[in-house]
DNA sequence: ATAACACATCAAAAAAATTTGATAGGAAGT
DNA sequence: ACTTCCTATCAAATTTTTTTGATGTGTTAT
């Protein structure tokens, strides 16, 4: 079982509405570089890196870099693992029972 | 389907150690009056009242009243439909399939 | 080699959350 | 009525998180 501490990051990084918009995003168009996130959100670079390094952080998130562009993705594993079901519509990828 | 800012709420609620500690208590304790849980965690008193405000108002846990004693105790429903079965060690009750 | 791009990181400022100690209200006991 | 107990709430101080704008690093193109 994991520590507290390790929930709490992962609550922390949840807890915020512009990185659950985020998280959706990545999550309804898989891989996406930094740009396409602050274009789609008209953030501010800095701002965006900032709450895309409390999610990686957190594990919720990953990372890969390709050339000049960084692609980041959502990490349906850990996802899955703390968030209920009743979230995949939001989270999850659609192959769940409950996104009908 | 929830607004983010609902989910924001609820997981800031549980973006702290020692909210999960206490969500972890009233669910292994049941219902556990303010007084119990202040001996419990060596919390002043202010301190554990202003923890718990904010779990009520997210809806993780309910309040009761009887007598000079408030009774709090895991609102079971939210939190299923919230997190993981991978978490019912922790936050849910014994009868789910993860805890054996 | 230089320039343009994508992105991370930094430090300072601003905003939000938490802690603390004090006060207040309602219930129970004398 | 008075006191004690249980708890919520408040305001001020502290701590943490977020925002902002600037700077730095690595990559690609010319």
């Amino acid at each position: 079982m994991k520590p507290f501490i390790e929930y709490e990051k992962q609550f922390k990084a949840l807890a915020d509405q512009k990185r659950l918009e985020i998280m959706y995003e990545l999550c309804q168009r898989g891989q996406t570089c930094v740009c396409d996130l602050s274009e789609i959100f008209s953030l501010p670079q800095s701002k965006l890196s900032y709450h895309l390094k409390i999610l990686l952080d957190a594990g919720l998130i990953t990372k890969e870099t390709q050339g000049k562009w960084n692609y980041y993705e959502l990490n349906e594993q850990s996802v899955n693992h703390l968030l209920s079901e009743e979230l995949c519509c939001i989270f999850r990828k659609s192959s769940n029972s409950c996104c009908n």
